[in-house]
DNA sequence: CCACCGCCG
DNA sequence: CCGGCGGTG
């Protein structure tokens, strides 16, 4: 019972609200950035509606800050089911309550596509959209093959429109062509390990891919960009695995300049988000000069929630069965807003693969990230 | 012949002009630091004059840019002596020439005060202030002696007005106490190694010293502090030997927050002037935020001269003997101005113990910093 | 894929 | 007292 609870927390994340074990600076600092963050939703809100700052409140308020159905709410009139949940909800506004099944995980499903079901609760309309990004670890081959399928299963509890993979091995490509049938998989590399990026056939469409190379790697690293369509919005999404380890720092920093260089060479008119594995230490974004202006780490502009603060942990993460306790964030999500800026904000970052396998280990060394936006149109 | 001309080079250095081997971007952006100080020594000039940049421009072009030199000329009428020389350098205001007379290092000379005559030519007037800051290697036993001699060679031919020491160690203070018997030496420990400051006694008057403890140091390093009066100023007066090795960056970076906070915390109408062996590495400095806006390096406030910027160089610097090539500026100048400003304006910065002793080794594995400053009263 | 340490060139 | 690498906890 205690660890299906558990297993529910994990697939049902829910925005920030108050952590255990957070020293009071963080809070306050997460609190401002909370503030912070509103503060922008209301503005944005208020110019869309052409209302006021109040206004805008109010309807995002009772909308858990989910610009899209905040912006519904007061678009439409109030009506049949909603009107009838709102009464429910004792008076607020519409909220949605996410999805409302679970799958299980460690159940020994070597041909089903479990969890599947599941995902057809979720929306799909064209007010959200979701990313996750994973380094999957495939260069540790034991239990490679139930690891691979926890990681699918994940993929298909969330079913977010966008997948980001790293450490991604030849094997991995059979289970996902299986096992995540409904994702276009774009493959980095055809050999060794790599990065891969998977669009949801239903609603992004591919337009094109590039592969840049990076010139100095010592480990076959690259940047994988797809150009894609997704509800009438032009996205450029990106992905890479910067070279590894503290050794490597300068080649690292060089590759982030790569990577940074891309994003604003874009057009104008095009969203531009990077996911991936930075491996990137803080000192080492300020050495390059700290990120553009125009660029953002999601994971900051959210408030810097601590929830989702370590991607990889040697302390929660046994993975490794390291001797040593050391938790970094190496895995982030950028973003470069189009121009006119506001048609995709992010929403809230949650870790994934938080749960033990049958075997007793995690399905990577690292936890997977989702990320969700609301989309203006 | 050939090596008496590279001695006197060295002993006799003159402000960088230009730099041979020295990339095209270098040189450019050392003309911009030059320019920009030129300029603050102008306005400085029209202040205190009272005149316009213009005229600033004449009398300090016309005195090496040397400004107590050009405030002599300005408020002096032209008189005797010094018309002469004017008129046999083609009309020119007068401008010094330096010491004019070279001792020989490598001479065996075990018990006579060589080169202590030398230094009777240079001027002892208030208009200049020098200092030397020099770790002299004490952990390297090997040709200690003839090395040390070399130190104290060197402290009486520039016969420096204040003198920073790093891993001194005890046998240095007796030769130290016979070969530059006219300073006070105050040392900051007692056993192993450690700094000394020496203040002329016949200019400088010690009014008290501390020394701060480094509360994590694994190496005995601490902070010495001593507070004097030269001609009048008071002066506050610090060296360290900050944590050493790349290893240690960030009790390096610890302790570099001691000395910037304690160059602050001193009285407003006191100047400051950290020397020592830092150990930094730039991305060290801009860690921890950078300088505080009115604490200056001083050999970037002078324009980053090449000809002096690696004080460790194990390419030029053979006394490790070391399998790898590498250069670093290690052995750094701050000043914090006192609150009305102006009164110490670093004028020049050159390496010194750049000759090979008898033994054929150098006097350490670190060159020395000899600075000179232009007092305004 | 951590920090720290020791070895090597 | 460097940087790169490989071992250890
Ligand atoms: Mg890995
Ligand atoms: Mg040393």
């Amino acid at each position: 019972e205690q660890e299906e609870e558990e297993v529910a927390a994990a697939q049902c994340p829910l925005p920030a609200e108050k952590e255990e074990g957070k020293g009071e600076e963080e809070e306050v600092a997460e609190a401002l950035h909370l503030a912070k963050r509103r503060k922008v939703l209301c503005s944005e809100f208020a110019a869309i509606t052409s209302s006021d700052a109040a206004v805008a409140r109010g309807f995002l308020a009772g909308n858990d800050w989910h610009m899209q159905r905040a912006l519904n709410a007061y678009f439409e009139p109030p009506v049949e089911k909603e009107k009838e949940e709102e009464e429910a909800a004792g008076g607020v506004p519409p909220v949605s309550t996410g999805p409302g099944s679970c799958i299980d995980l460690t159940a020994d499903a070597t041909t089903s596509n479990a969890g599947v079901n599941s995902a057809d609760a979720r929306q799909e309309d064209d007010s959200s959209f979701s990313l996750i990004t994973w380094n999957v670890d495939g260069l540790d081959l034991g239990n490679l093959k139930e690891r691979a399928r926890g990681i699918c299963s994940y993929l298909t509890l969330y079913s977010p429109d966008v997948v980001f993979l790293q450490e991604v091995i030849p094997p991995h490509l059979c289970l996902l062509q299986m096992r995540a049938s409904s994702y276009t998989i774009i493959p980095g590399n055809i050999d060794g390990y790599f990065t891969v990026i998977m669009l949801k056939k239903s609603r992004v469409k591919l337009l094109k891919h590039e592969i840049i190379p990076f010139p100095t790697t010592s480990m076959m690293r690259n940047l994988l960009v797809v150009h894609v369509s997704i509800s009438g919005n032009e996205l450029c999404l990106m992905t890479s695995h910067l070279e590894s380890t503290k050794n490597h720092s300068k080649e690292r920093i060089k590759q982030l300049q790569i990577v940074l260089n891309k994003m604003q060479a874009e057009s104008e008119s095009t969203t531009v988000i990077f996911g991936g594995d930075t491996n990137l230490r803080d000192s080492e974004v300020t050495k390059l000069g700290n990120l553009p202006n125009n660029i953002m780490d999601i994971w900051e502009f959210l408030g810097k929630p601590q929830h989702c603060r370590y991607t990889w942990d040697t302390h929660s993460n046994t993975n490794l069965d390291a001797g040593y306790k050391c938790k970094m964030r190496f895995d982030r999500v950028y973003l470069r807003a189009a121009a006119d800026g506001g048609h995709i904000i992010p929403r809230s970052m949650d870790l994934i693969g938080l749960e033990k396998l049958d075997c007793g280990r995690f399905p990577s060394d690292h936890w997977g990230l989702l990320c969700n936006f609301d989309v203006i149109l």
